[in-house]
DNA sequence: TCTTGCATACTACCATGCAAGTATGGTAGT
DNA sequence: ACTACCATACTTGCATGGTAGTATGCAAGA
């Protein structure tokens, strides 16, 4: 398959050297949206609850598959297939995509294609830099007022990651992970500040997934790695609590590297 | 007005227990629907350029007075209203609407209406930890990697500064605001960090506007601070240059509460 | 064999119409 | 005077149709 470069094509720009593209790498914007109809039916879990949105429906049922890679970077995403496939009209599917184009996850061709966003490389390690410096920041501050029943709190769900891990159930061990990181910042009053990161964790989330397929025993690493971070956090380390949360985020950006060894270059860009 | 609190209406929640608010409330929602349409079409420019997407155009169109506080907390923005002012559908309205809802600067209350959304008091206090936490920790790199040049450059940019002062030129003045802040982060190779501040920014603005017209020399003030982190910058005294950073862009939360004194209580929340 | 041109089938974008839900103002009844 | 009710005029959510732009594959020509 052709390389997609972010250089030669802008997402969304009907500017006029839109026409000196070469045919070459247009053609590689469309292609496979032929089987993008039967992948997407396969992810609609059962009819849409009328009394809730559709678009905010859709837009779930979409950008989980995304970020667990099981629609990979390049996969169509066109609006009638999806729409065929959840059983409503072009509009919500529209307003669901448009959502992800905001989350940076999918990448709109005005009149050629819709397609699941390359990993970027940049956004994945400007990524790390925003939450490792964001949650060692607000864990200075919580350190100081953390009570005894919040210490606890986090001991619990620690303990969670350990029996899913046990149970090899890594959905749920991602989701204490989750739920841990959250709480620090809602100990300090900070939930918006989660939700700001929640939103950049998604591009760290789609290479974690990558990972977790390809590479043997990185579910343990990970499970390491948080059991050291709440080590300092229980003995009031907050510089080993930093330097070990970044270790740990960071990591994210030092396995894409090795991660883009084994996987289609089209999967990447930057 | 009645007050609108976060509480008693949660937007986008087709819940049952929606048929339990009561009716006082709900009459707050609706109300001044009639002034949007003229509110709206003087801040059209001109005709819209077909060569480029609607939504897109009526979303910047939208987003600049809403953060300016033209467009006031509360205000109605009709979908119907807002197309016929802007001479499209109401699709393309609609996505960018949707685009506002995202960045948290509208509400929409399904089958009520579409409002500018309030002052949230979190936000913005959170938005000010994400900011200066963002900017010192990236600016701890840069000292270390800057070139003559680039000093040259910040320096050009805190004088484009004064010289928009003197103008009484507020806008030229933030808009090289906006391009000092961003280029430190371009010298660390993290601009789209930038992106992801700008998008928490314009919670801040929209208070910096309100200060600007009501606070006076507040613009005198802001580059006064400017100046003296500039200075840090400048003597590589990165402790000093943190501390100035973060009293000048907690400023606005500090300014905030007095700002909430001296306007109505229904332009905030939480 | 290779290139060029064109019909065709797709795409996303936008316009329009309908449906469901909600606030408002007037009216009938108490 | 006051309350309950209902017609009406809004709102947003969704469905559908038309349009401009793009890739593809075939056919005609060099």
């Amino acid at each position: 398959m052709v390389v997609l470069t972010s250089e030669s094509i802008t997402p969304h720009s009907r500017e006029a050297d839109s026409k000196v593209r070469s045919t070459r790498i247009r053609s590689a914007i469309r292609g496979d949206f032929d089987q993008a109809q039967e992948q997407i039916a396969a992810l609609v879990p059962q009819p849409l609850d009328p009394s809730r949105s559709y678009s905010a429906q859709i837009h779930a049922i979409l950008r989980d598959p995304i970020v667990r890679g099981h629609l990979p970077p390049g996969a169509a995403l066109s609006e009638a297939s999806i729409a065929a496939a959840v059983g409503t009209s072009r509009t919500p599917v529209r307003e669901a995509l448009q959502h992800l184009v905001q989350e940076q996850l999918v990448q709109v061709y005005p009149q050629v294609g819709t397609r699941v966003a390359p990993l970027r490389v940049a956004l994945i390690r400007e990524g790390c830099f925003v939450r490792r410096t964001l949650e060692c920041a607000n864990l200075l501050d919580v350190v100081n007022t953390i009570t005894g029943a919040q210490r606890e709190e986090i001991r619990s769900l620690l303990s969670r990651q350990q029996a899913a891990l046990h149970d090899g159930a890594t959905d749920a061990l991602f989701q204490a992970d989750e739920e841990m990181h959250r709480r620090l910042f809602e100990f300090a009053g900070r939930s918006r500040v989660w939700t700001l990161i929640a939103g950049t964790k998604l591009h760290l989330d789609r290479v974690r997934w990558l990972l977790l397929d390809r590479i043997k025993g990185h579910a343990e690493r990970i499970l390491r790695e948080h059991t050291t971070i709440v080590e300092r956090l229980m003995a009031n380390d907050t510089a080993g609590f930093c330097s070990e949360m970044q270790k740990h985020i960071d990591a994210v950006a030092v396995h894409l590297l090795e991660l883009r060894s084994c996987l289609p270059e089209s999967y990447f860009s930057d």
